[in-house]
RNA sequence: CGGGGAGUGGCUCAGUUUGGUUUAGAGCGCAGCGUUCGGGACGCUGAGGUCGUGGGUUCAAGUCCCACCUCCCCGACCA
């Protein structure tokens, strides 16, 4: 087995001048991963061990649920994600493609519903062959447009993707429960502190999903979270609620009024000049979906939130209009829109604008904006909706009591994919009765890699990582102070050996350099348990056991009593 | 793609402002020898550099100019 001075384990004394996230950090400190390009990590001997770990709890779980693990390809022909549209959609953003010797356009897989419903339909005939869930554990590639921290956002990462096929939407909410259950159990198992959030969908298509959300302050999404009631959900998908802003509305109204702006465009300003409060502003944000462009209005504190619109307007595409469509639609720059006098175009408002009066906006010229506008008067919305983030202000939408906004990294997503692929892959059946059917399809997946960077953010101290039993490179560490005293040597190769014959996953720190080399690579590679073999041994005979996470101190003259506290552990 | 920062031995950096002192430096690491041995020990000796790349200005470029590449951060974007 593994001894240190004939490991790769190559430590860093100094922190990386790369890494900004702690996770990042000391994962290249403690010799677990390397950079090969920006996206794209080695992972070292300890690095790969604790990555298997993982892999190891995911595929149990995986199949004590009764999934059943494949493997797919990673190359994909071009045809079959041009079926289901996502070759239009994504290949300008994270599609990795090749063109071979024939001019034929290959895509390493960024995930695997067209290649598994096309693998299923054209195998599953009956009723009778469902439901079914298949997983794999595979590498993904995505052209990011931006990796980040490590190894949380990469181009190539290991995926656990999962896919259920079911007769009817019941048994895909047996198949979905049974997979959030398993994601639960996944994550507890790991050690992680996570939540499971209320999600949208996004690119994956279908009405619900949720997210599961480890909190950390490297993460790249946002949660919301309520103390009180346990509501949590992305921040996109939050609820904001539709009271905020809600006024009587007055009876006499004040006569709307033209105001120089000059140069002023942004609400901040807008409110300084004009010296009224931002939530007395409404923005307009013109924004062109599907090729279509809507007006959208919103209290001058809010932001619009554009998942939300998307998702009111069941639009596939959605973009902030530029400044170009802005005049065509407006008549006025960017940064002085106003709903009062558009024409041939929908208005939609936030809840948020119900019940305003007298509010100022933009007045479709440049360099003006207009006071005293108000509803109906002056112009008319076809609908309200709620198409703005929660902000920390805001009452829980459930229970109405305090919320909190908190930075997360997602470690798994589960969806309710419904007919969207078996549709255009023609994954159909024959039911009961004889009659073709679409398959209601599931997905499930979790970012392997991220696991060890989210529980690595979760658990560490100045010192470094604090593994797990579940997660650990190895259980414990072997730590003689002078590894060229012969007693203290033989001592330490003793417990070395018996260790082993346990099946304890033990690891020798045999290197011959000064105690404080040892001390402080332990404290940074963070094994749960370390056996110091130095000082005490040589006066009293004494083991000295330290539990990295407590820092607790024991004093053991029987090695055979850390059996015991090991397998306790 | 927009904004900001950075690129000098393996690592962390100084030197660049105002071109010429060095033969381009320090600490750590690395190799050899010796002394140490419970919190990154010490002494001596030594190896290790296209100063990101290409071009330009100049008698002279790590240092000035232009172009490009790479990395990090913020944003846009993104299961």
């Amino acid at each position: 087995m593994l001894r240190w001075s004939k490991a790769f384990i190559p430590t860093l004394k100094e922190e990386p001048k790369e890494a900004e996230a702690i996770s990042h950090k000391l994962m290249l400190r403690a010799g677990l991963i390397r950079k090969l390009t920006s996206g794209t990590y080695s992972y070292l001997p300890l690095g790969w061990r604790v990555l298997n770990k993982v892999i190891n709890i995911v595929r149990e779980e995986m199949n004590a649920s009764g999934a059943q693990e494949v493997l797919l390809p990673a190359m994909h022909p071009k045809e079959l994600w041009e079926k289901t549209g996502r070759y239009e959609l994504l290949n300008k953003d994270i599609l990795v493609t090749y063109t071979d010797r024939n001019g034929k356009e290959t895509i390493f897989g960024p995930t695997h519903e067209e290649i598994i419903t096309h693998l299923v339909a054209g195998e599953v005939r009956s009723y009778k062959q469902l439901p079914q869930t298949l997983y794999q554990i595979q590498t993904k590639f995505r052209d990011e447009p931006r990796p980040r921290f490590g190894v949380i956002r990469t181009a190539e990462f290991i995926m656990k993707d999962a896919y259920s096929f079911d007769i009817d939407w019941e048994g895909l909410e047996q198949s979905y429960k049974i997979m959030y259950d398993v994601y639960c159990r996944i994550f507890e198992r790991c050690g992680l502190n996570f939540i499971a959030v209320e999600a949208d969908p996004g690119m994956m298509g279908g009405n619900v999903s949720h997210e599961f959300m480890v909190p950390a302050e490297s993460g790249e999404d946002e949660i919301v979270v309520c103390k009180s009631c346990g509501y949590a959900a992305s921040l996109d998908k939050a609820e904001a609620g539709k009271t905020s802003g809600l006024q009587p509305p007055a009876s006499n109204l004040k006569p709307i009024k033209e105001v120089e702006t000059p140069g002023i465009t942004t609400v901040e300003k807008v409110s300084k000049l004009l010296k009224v409060t931002p939530r007395e502003l409404v923005k307009t944000i013109i924004i062109v979906a599907d090729g279509k462009e809507v007006a959208l209005l919103v209290r001058g504190d809010y932001e619009l939130n554009l998942v939300k619109i998307a998702r009111f307007l069941k639009a596939e595409s959605l973009m902030l209009a530029d400044e170009g469509v802005i005049e065509k639609v407006t008549g006025g720059p960017l940064g002085f829109s106003g709903p009062a006098g558009l024409k041939g175009i929908r208005i939609l408002a936030d809840y948020s604008v119900q019940g305003m009066v007298d509010f100022v906006t933009g007045a479709n010229k440049k360099d003006r904006h207009l006071l005293n506008v108000n509803l109906e008067r002056d112009f008319k919305v076809e609908g309200f909706g709620d198409f703005r983030y929660i902000t920390p202000q805001d009452a829980c939408p459930r229970c109405g009591k305090v919320i909190a906004i908190k930075t997360a990294i997602e470690v798994g997503h589960v969806f309710k994919l419904g007919t969207k692929y078996s549709g255009v892959l023609k994954a159909n059946f024959l039911d009961a009765a004889g009659k073709e059917k679409p398959m209601i399809m599931g997905c499930y997946g979790i970012g392997i890699n991220r696991i060890i960077a989210a529980f690595i953010e979760q658990n560490h101290d100045k010192e470094g990582i604090i593994w797990n039993k579940a997660l650990c490179p190895f259980e414990i560490l072997l730590l003689p102070t002078n590894f060229a005293e012969p007693s203290i040597k033989e001592a330490a190769e003793k417990i070395y050996k018996q260790l082993l014959g346990e099946g304890i996953s033990a690891f020798l720190d045999d290197r011959e350099v000064s105690p404080g080399i040892k001390f402080k690579d332990a404290d940074l590679l963070g094994i749960p348990l370390r056996l110091v073999i130095g000082k005490k041994f040589l006066d009293k005979g004494l083991f000295e056991l330290k539990i990295r996470r407590t820092g607790e101190v024991k004093d053991l003259r029987d090695p055979e009593a850390l059996k015991k506290i090991i397998l306790s552990a």
